[in-house]
RNA sequence: GGGGUCUUAGCUCAGCUGGGAGAGCAUCUGCCUUACAAGCAGAGGGUCAUAGGUUCGAGCCCUAUAGGCCCCACCA
């Protein structure tokens, strides 16, 4: 042998050198090629700010273990990477750098800023990726990508200009969320809902001509007020009243019948304002008066439009009031909310205070709370847009053929999440405040005002021929070029052979978080510019939290760097602790132990494979004829088998925590602690060479499928093994993967050796469980039919040799003929005797058996209950009364069988 | 207010279309047995939240209840 795997494993130097190994050999480029079928996966960008965190090892493991899988299966598989350039994430960071430095942005101007980020860009941009791969990832890095490259730029000119004039994208004066903190807009998914306590405010409103009204209009306090001339309000945020342009009753209300189209005095302002009657306003709450801030509330505004009532914005962009408001002018917006209610309260027009909580916007990224501001904006109209992507998915689950492809969660239950969300999408706001990011291709004619969206930066105005045109000066959302992601990065625009080829992609992989911004909005997308669903599956993972369950923050510090875990247990160790034990779509816990588990698993591979090649030596291993092969190398053969069936079956429905698990048990259980156990003997007798052989042969390539089955959850100690356990083979990520082969399920020969599992268990150490006096012989021997052949074994030596001449198993606990303290388990062809008094306990037999019975009696009941109605021999498919049949028979005999067992050990 | 989800061993969680309750860790017992002590052979431990229902059969399906978590939502 020229090869030798080290002694001990050790992740730390092999699996950058294997990875080296991968990108010199250019494994993971694709290129197109038909006479294969792609499977395309388009990663989600990772944010240039970003660091790698648990979340995205979780996310690229799904990736990878999928690319892996199918590029083994003989898929043309690109996995496609690249970067978001995450314009608010990032200008903030660079802004708080320049901070440090002692200047503003402003202070660089926006070609200054901008020539910074980039420079930021360049210097922290590959850091991610870098970690990216030591993770393992399989990513086609010549394609790599990034949202604010000059091809992602033209998908997002291309795709702004046509929605544009398909009347899709409009400037509107609307209700926008604004954070007073980033100074920017942001969209409806970008708002945190938060129960806050806060309070509610009643306050009297003066009817206009009245004593009250007077005594308020000249600063003071009305003697003897008359409830009457008021009307009251009750509000949670009184400092917009300055804004207020109405107050609104429901005119079903008979309270305010009287009132209804009167004029009452603004407080504080001093200004007539009507009393409107609307339907919105909901009679039970509150007063049943609402005051009407079409500035400041979306509710208000929508009312406001319906009566043609004044906009009257009160607040700068950093929520301080402006000078609409009065002699508020300057004041920040809590001090302004106090300074309110005091000068209410001396006008004796504060009725009462109470608390009440309510649920308050946030900024998801800051934290602050955002104003609802009336602001002119770019948005995208959404209900064209949601139709398809809503009947896509509702079509695939009806099993449809929709004319936008397929498209499904996994796990299903996301469907709602995304249905509900697009049922209910109200228009999206796409235009920010910011610099870094994709300028929005608007042109304003200083000269007649109007309006230019085209992809080349007009000189002159179409409509007047003014040559003083200026872009605008807000940038795209982000999501608005991440929603392009799957067929920009394939070439979109352009009708390239790679968007034809791979597009639409296969799988997305991503956490639920981000479903409303990003997977949404890259289906409608998707289907607007392209025609199609950019992917038929969406696979969706949860979170990774802490051992005590909390989300991993950098503010609570309790983040894990998988790269420290890299560092410590490899990353074989990290992608298997994560795809462990988890059921799709939900979170799950970070556990040190749990890695430790799964390091310890890769070592246990390692320590089987080097066990095996140190048996093999530099030993000529052929072929053996299928005769030669004994019983338990059929049987691990045909457990393989079906190993190899289901976890491909697993793998092909998302289940990839299941199909790992069947390999783990598989390796472990059945392949070391047992298969090999039960070979030793045969390996250590050199005289039998056709046997030794035939395990030798049965060793390498049960355990070369088996890493074949690992390698996409762990590909850097299967690719390790494989390559050194073979010479000629260049990787196992190339090689193919196993298939289920008929001629290889032995169910005899399984069901011999596990009825044999089962009858030793307990014993398996004789050594130790039969306290074998020293210098006793163990009653452990063979006798077989053709020859006699009687073995006895020395104390502490195994005697799975003999199982090999198992055939057929029946077992039954006889003591006729045999010393007193032992039992036999008879194989025709070959009997056993193990000491009694080790055997399976008798009582827990019987109790098992006698279950055994009862399942096997209902069985029987409704299987002949079917079998004798009419109705369902009539109408049941020829197939399942077939089944139904063979079950009968099966059972029938299980039942005898049992029934004699049960006699036997009575 | 609407929706989702969870409740299974001491802990963290699997359990796919209903058919003999599982894993890892922890605990206990015995082992340094020349692949592996990062290991081996065993053991203990569960009314599968509660109450009904469907079924020959329910952790799984249905209904209700209790508790936990999450998402969505413009009641001022």
């Amino acid at each position: 042998m020229s090869k030798e795997l080290a002694k001990t494993y050790d992740p730390k130097d092999m699996e950058p050198r294997i990875y080296k190994k991968w990108l010199d050999r250019n494994y993971f480029h694709a290129v197109v090629d038909r006479s294969k079928k792609p499977f395309t996966i388009v990663i989600p960008p990772p944010n240039i700010t970003g660091q790698l965190h648990m979340g995205h090892a979780f996310d690229n493991t799904m990736q990878d273990i999928l690319i892996r899988f199918k590029r083994m299966q003989g898929y043309n598989a690109l996995w496609q990477p690249g970067c978001d350039h995450a314009s608010i994430a990032t200008e903030v960071k660079i802004i708080e750098k320049l901070k440090e430095e002692g200047i503003t942005k402003e202070d660089l101007g926006r070609d200054g800023f901008l020539k910074r980020a980039w420079e930021w860009k360049e210097e922290y941009g590959g850091r991610i990726v870098e970690q990216l791969k030591k993770l393992g990832s399989s990513c086609d890095w010549e394609r790599e990508r990034f949202t604010m490259d000059e091809g992602c730029n033209k998908a997002v000119t291309e795709v702004f200009v046509n929605l544009y004039n398909k009347g899709l994208i409009y400037k509107g004066n609307r209700i926008v969320n604004w954070c007073p903190v980033c100074q920017t807009t942001i969209s409806d998914a970008e708002v945190e809902h938060e129960e806050q306590a806060g309070h509610f405010w009643h306050i009297r409103y003066p009817i206009a001509g009245t004593r009250e009204a007077e005594a308020m209009l000249d600063g003071r306090k009305c003697d003897e007020a008359d409830e009457g001339n008021y009307v009251v309000v009750a509000t949670t945020r009184p400092e917009t009243m300055l804004g207020d342009t109405a107050l609104a009753v429901n005119p079903e209300d008979e309270r305010y019948t009287s009132i209804a189209g009167k004029t009452v005095i603004l407080p504080l302002m001093n200004k007539d304002i009507p009393v409107i009657t609307d339907s919105y306003v909901d009679k039970e709450f509150g007063t049943g008066v609402v005051k009407i801030t079409p500035a400041h509330d979306p509710n208000d505004f929508e009312v406001g439009k319906r009566h043609d009532l004044d906009v009257i914005n009160i607040m700068n962009d950093d929520a301080t009031i402006n000078e609409k408001g009065g002699r508020y002018n300057g004041m920040e917006r809590y001090e302004a909310r106090k300074q309110v209610v005091a000068d209410l309260d001396a006008l004796g027009l504060l009725v009462k205070v109470e608390d009440h909580s309510h649920n308050v916007g946030t900024h998801d990224r800051c934290g602050c709370t955002i104003e609802p501001m009336a602001k002119a904006q770019w948005f995208v109209a959404m209900e064209k847009l949601a139709e398809p992507a809503i009947r896509v998915l509702k079509e695939t689950r009806e099993g449809k053929d929709c004319e936008y492809g397929r498209l499904a969660f996994v796990p299903e239950r996301f469907d709602k999440t995304y249905l509900h969300w697009l049922e209910g999408i109200r228009d999206w706001c796409i235009s920010r405040q910011l610099w870094w990011g994709h300028r929005i291709p608007a042109y304003y004619c200083s000269d007649c005002n109007e309006t230019i969206v085209s992809k080349e930066a007009p000189t002159v105005c179409p409509k007047c021929g003014g040559k003083h045109l200026k872009q605008d000066e807000d940038v795209l959302d982000t999501w608005f070029s991440s929603a392009l992601w799957p067929f920009s990065t394939l070439g979109w625009p352009e009708k390239t052979e790679e968007l034809d080829y791979f597009y639409p992609t296969d799988v997305l992989v991503t956490g639920y978080d981000i479903i409303f911004f990003w997977v949404v909005r890259m289906v409608f997308s998707g289907i607007e510019h392209t025609g199609h669903s950019p992917f038929h599956t969406v696979l969706i993972h949860g979170l990774v939290r802490d051992s005590k369950g909390r989300k991993m923050s950098k503010s609570l510090g309790n983040g894990i760097d998988p790269l420290e875990i890299i560092d410590k247990y490899g990353a074989d160790a990290l992608r298997l602790m994560l795809m462990t034990g988890n059921a799709p779509g939900n979170d799950m816990r970070f556990y040190y132990e749990k890695v430790e588990a799964c390091r310890n698993f890769a070592n246990k591979v390692w320590n089987a494979s080097r066990f095996i090649m140190m048996n093999i030596e530099d030993k000529t291993v052929t072929k053996p004829a299928e005769a030669d092969l004994e019983p338990v190398d059929k049987w691990i053969i045909s457990k393989l088998n079906s190993v190899i069936k289901d976890v491909t079956d697993n793998m092909e429905k998302y289940e990839l925590g299941i199909a790992v698990g069947k390999i783990y048990d598989f390796i472990w259980d059945e392949f070391c602690d047992w298969y090999i156990e039960m070979v030793k003997p045969r390996l250590y007798n050199s005289e039998d060479t056709v046997s030794q052989n035939a395990a030798l042969y049965t060793l390498k390539s049960v355990l070369i499928d088996a890493l074949k089955l690992l390698h996409p959850y762990m590909p850097f100690i299967t690719e390790e093994i494989f390559c050194t356990l073979q010479d000629e083979e260049e990787s196992i990520m190339i090689s193919s993967w196993p298939l289920y082969s008929e001629s290889k399920a032995y169910d005899r020969e399984e069901k011999a050796i596990e009825a044999i599992k089962e009858a030793v268990r307990g014993i398996r150490n004789v050594r130790t469980e039969m306290n074998v006096p020293s210098g006793r012989k163990a009653h452990v021997f063979v006798v077989t039919e053709d020859k006699d052949i009687q073995a006895t074994f020395k104390e502490g030596e195994l005697f799975f040799a003999s199982l090999a001449y198992a055939s057929e198993v029946s077992i039954k606990a006889d003591r006729s003929g045999i010393a007193d303290d032992a039992v036999s388990v008879v194989i025709p062809g070959a009997n056993i005797y193990i000491p009694f008094t080790e055997l399976v306990d008798i009582k827990q037999e019987i109790e098992r058996l006698k279950k055994e019975e009862a399942r096997l009696e209902g069985e029987l009941k409704r299987v002949n209950g079917m079998l004798s109605n009419e109705k369902f021999i009539s109408k049941a498919p020829a197939a399942k009364i077939e089944e139904e049949k063979a079950k009968l028979a099966k059972y029938t005999q299980m039942m005898e069988q049992v029934r004699e067992r049960l006699s036997q050990l009575d």
